[in-house]
DNA sequence: CTGAAAGCGCTAACAT
DNA sequence: ATGTTAGCGCTTTCAG
């Protein structure tokens, strides 16, 4: 591969012409720039990155942490915060840290040994406290999603979706079917204020729920399937339930399905989030959907600009973007 | 952050000697060795990547390119490459080509300016041509997956499963539980390979299949569906269809659900990959599984024996995993 | 066993 | 308008 001093020598000027060429910096006259241009064809040259980064003290590259990219929630995002780094001339890191503290600790270790411009963190990955150490470095930086109000966190940069808000537009949706027998089904503590959303409308509207209607799961295999069958068997069964993502509502009509209800007839279903599998079973799920490529794409927006040293108005560094219901098969007013 | 002359400075020695202190090089007293590591504890120095790449022409990077993290075929495979590669201090650069040729060509100019030790190049994200120019640059490099057999792929690395067997195991099996009106869903070219399989058995078994039970899908929405739905209308319905994976497969269901046919009593129905959507449906599907983690962790170990310049016998650089019959609820004897 | 010195490829002051 | 020089942080001969 060639070098600049080979581009120099061959045009018969010095490194810092050929650098002044290519970064269209300095004032250099149009008969020697056009001959560097055409060395630089001839020869094939592409500056070297690695070099150029030592010298500014910039890597062109950004880190993305986040729990594990084959957690379906992720690759969306992943994809679109590429695809808007590439536009800036920007790669990204990809780190996984599998909900594990101390890879998460290791990676952060790892990428503080190779100069990385900025960070993009999604909730859930790393903890508060290893947050601290990397602000610390003065390493520009982005948090993603829910990051559960911590006072720390307040004050740094974070693109979110309001969930409290989701929580909202489903109960809105459920009583104006006409729904009154609800339950949720939700997997604490980081969803727990997808929940309240919904629970506050109701109690707004004179019927507060009950501990009983609450059903919590855990991250195991079939958690929400099990909530839901113990909810079917109930005396007096709901009519509508509200899971606090997709992949719990699935496992609810699974669940429906083997008991013999139908949906949406004995039961209407809303989850959160908007997978894509939404649309392809029946009853297509209706859904509370989270603008992920928005998030991704401001989000990255956001840290490009950190990294150019842009002037950011708080307001500017705390952005809430805002889900939607959409509604499809999997909700019905309830029967009489 | 500290640099290293810092560190010999601090310890009353030169760079050179700290330098053999942290890469264990060289021979270096036991009591100065103790003095550089405290003041490497007392400072928190951690050696720059970028700069010891410069001298070193290493990067400690692989890219890793493919068609798009967000095609949930992906997801899985790469979570599998980063965690190998972490293991050897190694991070990844998350490259997506969008099926786009322009795109493909764009990240490996990119990627060229930027030192990068290896290179694992998923089927589908970037074009032969392109990859011929990689190898020219010497870079190491191991394809992944199914690149069609091409000549020029046969003498690069290449980590792949055996699709024509997975088409054979599916055939297999449907014969075996006594069905004989059989139909194929396959998305044409990158899977005809998966169907040849499934077609050589049946024809072995002096059944070979006729163009019309062969239905070939594009990439857009529903079109399984839609080739599902024909299916279903045509005089003799098969008992028994396989799809070339499992996304197809989904459609099958909901088509069979729309059209009132039950799975597996009135058809059975054979997926290839196993996604983890394959046993929370129901029925739970029956599939092909593709070993992918595998898959990942022989592709990354295999580039990082490369980058190592171990010298790697032919047939140790050309792996074939097989793929494994995962019976579950959607396949069953035809109804006599 | 340790130090001195050169240099990886590039950029940025400062001269000329 | 172009050249000179220094140096980013590290490794690697080669001397001592």
């Amino acid at each position: 591969m060639a070098t600049m001093s080979d581009v120099a020598r061959r045009a018969g000027v010095t490194t810092a012409t050929v650098s002044n060429v290519i970064n269209k910096k300095g004032i250099v006259g149009e008969e020697t720039r056009q001959r560097v241009l055409a060395i630089i064809a001839e020869l094939d040259y592409r500056p070297n990155l690695v070099a150029r980064g030592l010298r500014q003290k910039l890597s062109y590259t950004i880190a993305l942490i986040l729990p594990s990219i084959s957690n379906p929630f992720y690759p969306e995002i992943a994809d679109e915060i590429e695809a808007v780094a590439r536009t800036q001339h920007y790669h990204i890191l990809l780190c996984n840290t599998h909900f594990d503290p101390a890879i998460g600790r290791e990676q952060l270790e790892s990428l503080s040994t190779r100069w990385i411009d900025g960070l993009l963190i999604a909730a859930g990955s790393i903890s508060v406290a290893e947050v601290q150490m990397m602000i610390q470095r003065e390493l520009p930086m982005v948090l993603c999603l829910d990051w559960q109000e911590q006072e720390l966190v307040k004050t740094l940069p974070l693109v979110t979706v309001d969930f409290f808000r989701a929580g909202e537009l489903a109960a809105q949706y459920f009583l104006e079917l006409g729904h009154r027998r609800l339950a949720v089904i939700v997997e604490p503590p980081s969803h727990l204020i997808r929940m309240e959303g919904f629970c506050q409308v109701l109690a707004q509207a004179g019927m507060p729920l009950s501990q009983e209607q609450i059903c919590r799961t855990d991250p195991t295999e079939g958690s929400a399937y099990r909530a839901a069958q113990a909810l079917f068997q109930r005396p007096i069964r709901p009519t509508a339930v509200f899971t606090t993502n997709d992949e719990m509502a699935l496992q609810v009509m699974t669940a429906a399905a083997d008991a013999g209800l139908r949906i949406p007839e004995d039961l209407s279903l809303i989850g959160l989030d908007d997978i894509s599998l939404a649309t392809r079973l029946r009853p297509r799920l209706t859904t509370i959907a989270l603008p992920k490529r928005a998030l991704a794409k401001t989000a990255t927006q956001l840290l490009l600009r950190l990294i150019g040293k842009e002037e950011i108005a708080p307001t500017e560094a705390h952005i809430t973007l805002l889900p939607q219901l959409v509604v499809r098969d999997s909700t019905a007013p309830p029967r009489t």
